[in-house]
DNA sequence: ATTACTAACCGGCGAGTAA
DNA sequence: TTTACTCGCCGGTTAGTAA
């Protein structure tokens, strides 16, 4: 599973490239390995056992070559980071889901209405639609969008909480994923505002799939 | 240097993405990581201290969460591995050198000329052009290169060794590397055969630089 | 100079168990 | 069921040293 002697197998193929061999001593690897030159022996003896390392002693040193088995290692942790990192994040998929969501009443209070208008350029249809999402993908999808803000504030009556606002577009139209304050906590569906009713605009029913874009 | 717990942090970034959180339970990972539940359960303290992961115990277990310290870490290591899987390895530079080669007297030897017309489809000049590479990107440059053996053979009054070949281009030139057997052991002078003298055919001299390619 | 063996030590592992 | 503490044990690390 987890690479065994994975420092000590970049540092050889660093050093020389992945399929050069590298002219050094225990010692020198010790250094810059952070260990005792013991180690280094014990675990390049350990590396060459487990196939891990060609090793051949001479007079100056230790020369050093990996095996197709640890290129082979190498590789495969490079790809499953790949696809870590290169996970399409440019679009996100949603099922519409008719549940009430907290949105619906805020986006219908002309306090807010205004504040959608002066931060996020749209002015609401009154009310929202709800998508259900994959949570990971919606943690990588918001990652790199602006954070938009609408702070709470009070008035005489009664105090409103804040919301988070990410632009995003829905068939080109602009729209929003909005996130009431107390709603925090991760869950997988989400509230979208738009400047129409995007069930009728889109025809849209219960489980259609929307796709949203940054 | 070495990603420190990089099982831990690729188990919990494959299982939700880079940027959610992962419900689980020590146990659950336990099984995953082939550890205890208790060393689990320290590691992940460990993590936290270490500014690798947030961590919250809940009543079903605990949520994971990478922090920014572990995706950067995450992310150089993939750099690293990327930059050692994607060297640019269909060209390579050498520097042309005067240094007396062995090629040139198998080269100059006709049973050889016999031989590298029929297994390369060239009639080599009589002679070699030398040029000195890096001896890392020499390795890199041949491994995917098919490998033709010249092998070892007897004639009454002598034995000839084995040759190695690799079939290359030099502006376009069909042209190729040959490795005798007696000076396998890696060293940065090559030998290239063509059939023309290479020299004056593409006004080289000595120190000038050449590109050999697949 | 090297590598690498031996032996003492120290720290991580996990069984048991509390909360 | 959880998490995570204590503690005994085992094994990796390293100092000393041989080759």
């Amino acid at each position: 599973m987890g690479v065994e002697h994975l420092d000590y197998l970049i540092e050889i193929a660093e050093n020389n490239g992945l399929f050069a061999s590298y002219q050094t001593t225990t010692s020198q690897l010790s250094k810059k390995l952070s260990t005792s030159q013991q180690t280094v022996s014990r675990n390049l003896i350990e590396m060459e056992n487990q196939g891990l390392i060609e090793r051949k002693v001479n007079l100056n040193g230790i020369e050093l070559k990996l095996t197709k088995k640890s290129i082979q290692l190498l590789e495969n942790l490079n790809k499953r980071l790949n696809s870590l990192f290169n996970r399409k994040s440019s679009v996100l998929k949603g099922i519409v889901t008719s549940g009430i969501g907290e949105g619906r009443y805020y986006v219908s209070l002309p306090q807010y209405q205004k504040k959608f208008k002066e931060l996020l350029g749209l002015l609401p249809f009154a009310g929202t639609l709800n998508l259900k999402v994959n949570l990971s993908d919606l943690a990588q999808f918001i990652h790199n969008l602006e954070n938009i803000e609408i702070p709470s504030f009070s008035t005489k009556e009664r105090t409103f909480g804040s919301i988070t606002c990410y632009k995003v577009k829905i068939k080109n139209i602009d729209a929003a994923i909005i996130m009431p304050e107390r709603t925090r906590h991760e869950k997988d569906i989400i509230e979208i505002i738009a400047p129409f009713y995007l069930r009728s605009k889109l025809h849209l029913k219960d489980n259609s799939e929307v796709l949203l874009e940054k």
